[in-house]
DNA sequence: CTGAAACATGAACCGGGTTTCAACTTTGAA
DNA sequence: TTCAAAGTTGAAACCCGGTTCATGTTTCAG
């Protein structure tokens, strides 16, 4: 991270895969984007470094130049997945009116539409259980912390009646992520707006 | 399911693999337990025939004469689990007092204590997302049912307000299924009603 | 312009796994 | 008791895909 000191120092354990020149670094984004219609399409198992590599246009040793394996691959591929979701959801965020609430249900309702929109990368992440379990843990972490975080904010604001325990953010999150199954990857033709207006208003009142 | 005529006729045009004698009973059995135990712990992928037999003391060539593939197999053993699944959550529930949500709290409950007690079976029926999507999404849609019928009686018994919309059974899932996850199969030391009540106290009343 | 490092190539190595098969043993109905 | 069907066996056919490597090409700093 600091200079070129450390990574000259790593170098000596293991080369590092990281190009070094403009060309590489076309053919290593070649490969990633490849790699994520592949694992998509056909999920971790059935892909194949072959037919990743012939999908680039890449000869089949060059994948060896920028990645480890095909796990790493994987893995590398969830940490990017992972910071598109994040990267969709906060702006949406960002720009919502209402209370803390109402602004869950925004941040569902954008949630829906990424997933409708790329059925392909939740299915990376959901794979990752299996493949990269460590990926997969941090990225629900990650998500289950931000949820907290909001709804604590929201708890010393008063719109939200405490107290808030992690297990709120993981029944939020698994709520949200069977809705974005369901209504986003596998259904395509319900309004967004409806399911999320539904799952907010049950997560507003309650069923009582 | 009638008679033999049915099964002569199947027969030929592809032969069945069930078995036809106690001898046979017994060894198809075996491997299904055997199998079990090894895609609990290894995972779809990393489990191998080779393997299951040796778990099971068969011979490698006996496999085929009971299932077709390994894809068969995964597909018999996740209906077999989805089945133990709602055969540990009914009995909860038919002997469960309370309202509606109350007992669907029951249910979570129920279900927690289960993911607990069977981390693999668990494990099973989220690979088969991947391995054989059908069954999996048999297995979820009829958990779906079961919740939506039950908040559909409380809502004509007065516990619920209505309307109940399928997106309510998704949500509860999926709050229910990552609620497992995060505190059956890997924590495994928070007491279970604890996060039972948070989850119900949220379905009750909601966070406003 | 030059040469050392970075990059590209694809045949071949390699281990692994699924599935088949022909020979043999056990079962159970007649 | 008998014998056809059911079940058992494990070696080997078969296939596949990840990874390596020696060789050739391109880049770019000096």
């Amino acid at each position: 991270m600091s200079g070129s000191d450390v990574r000259a120092t790593v170098r000596e354990v293991s080369p590092d895969k990281t190009p070094r020149t403009a060309r590489g670094r076309k053919t290593q984004r070649v490969l990633l984007d490849a790699a994520a219609a592949e694992f998509g399409e056909k999920g971790f198992h059935d892909s194949s470094i072959v037919s990743i590599t012939l999908r680039a246009g890449v000869a089949l040793g060059s994948f060896y130049t920028y990645f480890e394996s095909k796990d790493a691959l994987f893995r590398a591929l969830v940490r990017d997945m992972s910071e598109r979701v994040r990267d969709t959801v906060a702006p949406a965020l960002a720009s919502a009116a209402g209370d803390t609430i109402g602004r869950e249900g925004v941040a569902l309702a954008a949630f829906l539409g990424f997933a409708r929109e790329h059925k392909e990368i939740y299915r990376i992440i959901d794979e990752a259980e299996f493949v990269v379990p460590d990926e997969w843990r941090r990225h629900y972490e990650r998500t289950v912390q931000r949820i907290v975080d909001r709804l604590r904010e929201g708890e010393a604001r008063g719109d939200v009646s405490g107290p808030i325990d992690e297990a709120h953010g993981w029944a939020i999150m698994g709520m949200n992520v069977f809705l974005g199954l369901r209504f986003g990857v596998h259904d395509g033709a319900r309004p967004l707006e409806e399911v999320a207006g539904i799952a907010n208003a049950l997560l507003r009142h309650g069923l009582a």
